[in-house]
DNA sequence: TTGTAGGCGTTATCAG
DNA sequence: CTGATAACGCCTACAA
């Protein structure tokens, strides 16, 4: 016999329960969210009329003695980078099970902009997770003094972590490139302010060494596709005969402008990425790329935040997450 | 000179601010919700020792006595779907801009389940944006009945919502493939529970009607590139010249399903879809398809929802937004 | 213009 | 095991 509760009708409290079970609300508050600690038979009376009454307990209310707010924060620089989807879809599912909402909020432009959404978000979540932060390092560490954080794709010292295996990846792709003959190899970065972004031009340079391969980097360019054509240029005149892209939207535009320019890819051109996102495989020829877990990533994201609101020593960063060579048509044998 | 806030310590509250600027914490509230309604020089004060103190409204504590969350519930089926990308856009900025926060929940799989994270949802927001629901009319009417809702590519009598205007969209997709020569044609339909799916049908068939065109409906498939693939077979089974995807994933997915059976689009088969999502231009031949106007929807959705808010009639649909003909590669002329 | 007092829904601390 | 009662942080009549 449920009612019909309508918009005005304000919701029922744990004092209508009490009163239609005939018991004192704090028994009922006790009964509904620390099940145990009542007797079994108030208990089943208290349960009935919270069921009757359709009772939903009020989040807000039940925050402010407490403090918890059961709700996290994922703060993306792009909502429509598609990398980000596996990371949002992990990190909702992992929120979700354990009884936690989960703001997502884009910060765009920069670092400025990332920092007062946060600001403005922060009172009302108990943690965050940033998955393509531009801020900088320090406004990180002062982040993290506050509430609980978590990075994704990013070291900052004293703050946890997810990390791809990226130097496994890298290894996989140029043992690749080398067997397909390339001797001269063109980084095409991303944002100066990307940690990642470094790291993945510091292990190719290592490995480049090993190899006996040439290794330029193309400076620091927006990834999204538009950055990925702007780059061309700069790519050609390099003169190499594989690009790395940043992530796959700089690889896509780097393609797209080169069969603008009536370059043919992989015979004058090899052209690679990183993330395997969405599109990479549509394209043609579809895009070789070191796939993340993105998914996984966020789900752990989640987790540690929630281990760390759990109690957990602050900061750890557990082995990273493998990384996969996805070889396609993107990649050929070098021009000779 | 702002205090390092360590995250065991306590946020400030009006009342450290009050003792601080020697007033009454009333005073404070009052000058900070609603400046003008306190003595100019007071106010100052009160600012210098809020910002001293770097304060923050607690949102719960505030939500408490006014029954507002200054949240929003924008509510996906699936966030891996790109359409979703610009409505997330859309709905976040405006949220964000008149001072709310977007929750975005996932919900997967069936509508029970789309319904029990709603149910989950509901206590902490103030309204919800339903965005590709698959919940019934009746669960729709009962949802706007406890909260404003507003929807998205759905109708429901007496509930808001946002619609591209189908008609012009189909129509014009209708023109251009009879003016390529086609006589047959094939709608691969989405879902069951997409009212968009259906009404595009109708359209479609009232302009095959007029053009006496043949068109044939291919049942129910999920609106994914893997529903697209397994409607491959009966697409060809029904000998059509030209298809028509519910949506760009389908088309996608149809696409390379036609090229692995070694059909060549649009030679043999013309292929369009619905929305213009992010890889449409990427695949090739780029697709032909109906542009929706994503992020201005999910903008319209949350504004309509504020409206609600502020006391506006409820149930309005305003005008359709627009909807255009992207021509690309993927139709050409009918075979002969 | 500013202070006082009561309340919002829940939890926590004490008694009983 | 259960009932009072005081927070939690803010808002809002009402009074001064």
């Amino acid at each position: 016999m449920s009612e019909t509760p309508s918009r005005s009708a304000k919701a029922p409290t744990i004092y209508d329960i009490a009163e239609l079970a005939g018991v004192n609300p704090s028994t009922v508050s006790r009964a509904l969210s620390k099940p145990g600690r009542v007797s079994a038979k108030t208990e089943a009376r208290i349960r009935a009329a919270a069921d009757q009454l359709d009772f939903r307990f009020n989040p807000m209310a039940r925050a402010l003695p407490t403090g918890r707010r059961h709700t996290l924060a994922l703060v993306v620089a792009d909502i429509t980078n598609p990398v980000i989807f596996g990371i949002v879809r992990g990190a909702e599912k992992t929120a979700a099970e354990a009884g936690y909402t989960l703001v997502i909020a884009e910060s765009q432009e920069s670092d400025e902009a990332e920092a007062e959404t946060i600001e403005r978000l922060l009172p009302s979540v108990d943690g965050v997770v940033l998955a393509t932060t531009r801020l900088s390092n320090e406004r990180i560490t002062a982040l993290a003094a506050k509430k609980p954080a978590v990075l994704i794709n990013r070291a900052v010292d004293g703050v946890s972590g997810v990390l791809p295996d990226i130097d496994s990846g890298v290894d996989a792709l140029l043992t690749h490139l080398d067997g397909l003959g390339h001797r001269a190899l063109v980084y095409v970065a991303g944002p100066s302010t990307s940690w990642i972004s470094a790291r993945r031009f510091e292990r190719l340079l290592e490995g480049a060494e090993q190899r006996g391969m040439a290794l330029t980097e193309v400076g620091h360019n927006v990834p999204t596709i538009e950055g990925g054509r702007d780059a061309l240029r700069r790519v050609i005149a390099s003169r190499a005969t594989a690009v790395i892209g940043f992530n796959d939207l700089i690889a896509i535009g780097l393609m797209q402008a080169a069969a603008e320019q009536g370059l043919v890819v992989p015979r004058d051109l090899s052209v690679s990425g990183f993330d395997d996102i969405f599109g990479s495989e549509l394209i043609t020829p579809p895009l070789t790329t070191v796939r993340a877990q993105l998914t996984a990533a966020g789900a752990r994201a989640v987790e540690r935040l929630l281990e760390i609101l759990a109690g957990a020593e602050d900061e750890r960063t557990d082995a990273p997450l493998e990384t996969t060579l996805v070889i396609r048509e993107s990649t050929g044998a070098a021009p000779s």
